[in-house]
DNA sequence: TAATTCTGAGACGTCCACGTCTCAGATGAC
DNA sequence: GTCATCTGAGACGTGGACGTCTCAGAATTA
């Protein structure tokens, strides 16, 4: 039983992420309460529809704070980044879906302020040689949100071990975005290499 | 006026890629048509819904096909799967946002075997020596199928040109994916270079 | 124990999108 | 020209999700 509304909302997050036209009685139930409870938590469907969106962009951008991404080396920013985000991966992963949903301007503003951050990341690296100059730093941060998001289906679906999240994210996006790719590191604390999954 | 079916399918993923709750008030008007014509192509929204998967997947299965992704060195393949995949990119996103929506198992089956095809791309290109092997190829099927909806859904909205998703895509992808990372390229015939966003 | 608060289950009415139908006008074939 | 075909606009009924309400029972507190 889930009573505060934090919890309903990453439960209704878990639903709507990958079924967007879920009902309220769907979503009632992943969150463990009847649909009277949810009523009492949310006044309607496009309230929590607009909390949940909230909730992903207040959980990203604390992601940005406590990463500090406007300071010192962008590659180093980008690792914190990654880190503090993997864990909201599945919200983004709703915000990625649906991020022209809204018609509430604070809403859109908000989301405009968190991409400015990331696009001003990437030029930032970009000018300090330390991200490629030939992909657009609009192009790196949308992919970077877009895998963040994957990483939150992939999760969601049993198909990514969280343990091995943050790397596979920083490892894939690092490696076509850095100017002079790292070598390749020894891997994870649990490596996952793909021969496993051969006959 | 848009009166054959893929032509009206095409529009409607451009509404519903980003706005799955879409009315068919809006669908229908997205594609030059009225609300009696939509369902006189289509008996019901379930069954619009269903034929845009369905769109989807075959289009992305003819990408897969004309890319020959079974045959010859494994990035080769891949190069040749970015170029063919990339116009029917806003196709993909729609999937990526939703792939779990449909009951029916005849979507899913389609929708596994794509998948399939692409995660034997990834493990043969890890046998050849071409791909990491820290990164399972069950995540970099996902973190690219999810980079090809990214590239649909940048280009919807106008943040990318269409002349440099291919690049993009290839580059920023195959930089975190292949083994040896090749020398960056000289870039694109229109390069993008991020400067230019500078104040 | 007794009182208070909160929840779940269910019933009920409302509203809106959907599906169907009709008809006038446009388009095209002959 | 005539006829056939197709489309758009609009009206209409229906279904189902939604929002509200009530009430009994559980949980918490004193």
């Amino acid at each position: 039983m889930a009573t505060d509304r934090d919890t309903v909302l990453e439960a209704a997050v878990g639903v709507l992420s990958r079924r967007p036209t879920a009902h309220l009685d769907e979503i009632a139930r992943a969150a463990g309460i009847s649909r009277a409870t949810l009523h009492r938590l949310f006044p309607g469907r496009d309230a929590l529809i607009r909390e949940v969106g909230l909730l992903g962009l207040r959980r990203f951008a604390a992601a940005l704070d406590t990463a500090t991404v406007e300071d010192g080396d962008a590659e180093a920013a980008l690792r914190r980044l990654v880190d503090a985000a993997v864990p909201d991966a599945a919200l983004c992963a709703f915000l990625a879906g649906e991020n022209q949903l809204y018609d509430d301007d604070s809403i859109n503003d908000l989301w405009e302020v968190q991409i400015s951050r990331l696009h001003a990341l990437f030029l930032r690296g970009q000018q300090q040689g330390v991200f490629r100059i030939e992909l657009s730093a609009a192009w790196l941060s949308e992919a970077f949100f877009d895998l963040v998001a994957g990483v939150g289906w992939s999760i969601q679906d049993g198909r990514l071990a969280p343990r091995d999240a943050a790397f596979s994210l920083a490892e894939l996006f690092l490696g076509g975005a850095l100017r002079r790719p790292p070598a390749p590191e020894p891997g994870p604390a649990t490596p996952t290499p793909s021969e496993t999954d051969m006959p």
